[in-house]
DNA sequence: ATTATTGTATTAATTAAGTAATACAGGCAG
DNA sequence: CTGCCTGTATTACTTAATTAATACAATAAT
């Protein structure tokens, strides 16, 4: 796992969401044991404490299960992770048309903004 | 105006926010004054500078446009004022595409999300 | 039983961000 | 020319958030 930071949010945020990344594409498998905290924590580059409080994050969330000594494992759960996507998806989608409304744009327009985008072209008809 | 803040965000970035809105929509018309930086504050209930703060942020992006001694004034660029929706829309759609990318969907499974929600039913065919 | 490896908890240090207090500067009206 | 109303700049206070250091706890393996 390649893990890129940028300074222009905290690390355990964008630990939590490049781990989400990572398992809702299957990059760690359902049922897999996820490396532990120290070890996580020098691939990265960070600090143990910073790990722990991404992973905590996904506990949260259902993704991740810790079974105390032994580690931590991806959910086997496939319902959650396809859960896990399908909600980040509604997140997203609601913020953006909520965003758009008060630009404006009715649901007719940003479905048009967004198929003369799928078309490639720039014209904006305006 | 009705100025309405929430505390999980700074005061001078919902100031933005409300103001920009404003400017977009036509509340505060293209080359109107604006009230004085202490009056909008006393208006608000916040500081004299966090309003500067938001207001040096609008003049930035060419929404407004200060009068040293005569006070403060909206663009009457109606261009400007266009092109600033349209660059914010854009900037929100780019977000929100390359989110939905990182998530799996690609351009038509978003078309196809937005039409199902157009349609108002939440059956998502999974 | 001992040891090594796991996750967990607590506390402290550091840093950054936001907000506010206050003083400055320029022009217009009287 | 005096005073008041503009925006502006500087500085300091306060608060919160992030990260790190360190110690604790449990269990599995030897």
């Amino acid at each position: 796992m390649a893990w890129v930071f940028h300074s222009d949010q905290p690390l355990y945020t964008q630990l939590v969401e490049q781990i989400t990344l990572a398992i809702l594409s299957g990059a760690y498998a359902p049922g897999a044991r996820m490396p532990a905290v120290r070890e996580l924590a020098a691939q990265a580059g960070v600090n143990p404490n910073t790990v722990q409080r991404a992973m905590g994050e996904l506990e949260l969330r259902g993704l991740l299960r810790s079974q105390r000594t032994s580690g931590r494992f991806v959910t086997d759960d496939a319902a959650v992770i396809e859960n896990a996507k399908r909600q980040l998806a509604a997140t997203q989608l609601r913020g953006f048309l909520t965003a758009m409304e008060r630009l404006g744009y009715d649901k007719a327009g940003v479905l048009r903004l967004l198929q003369e985008k799928e078309e490639g072209n720039g014209a904006s008809g305006m």
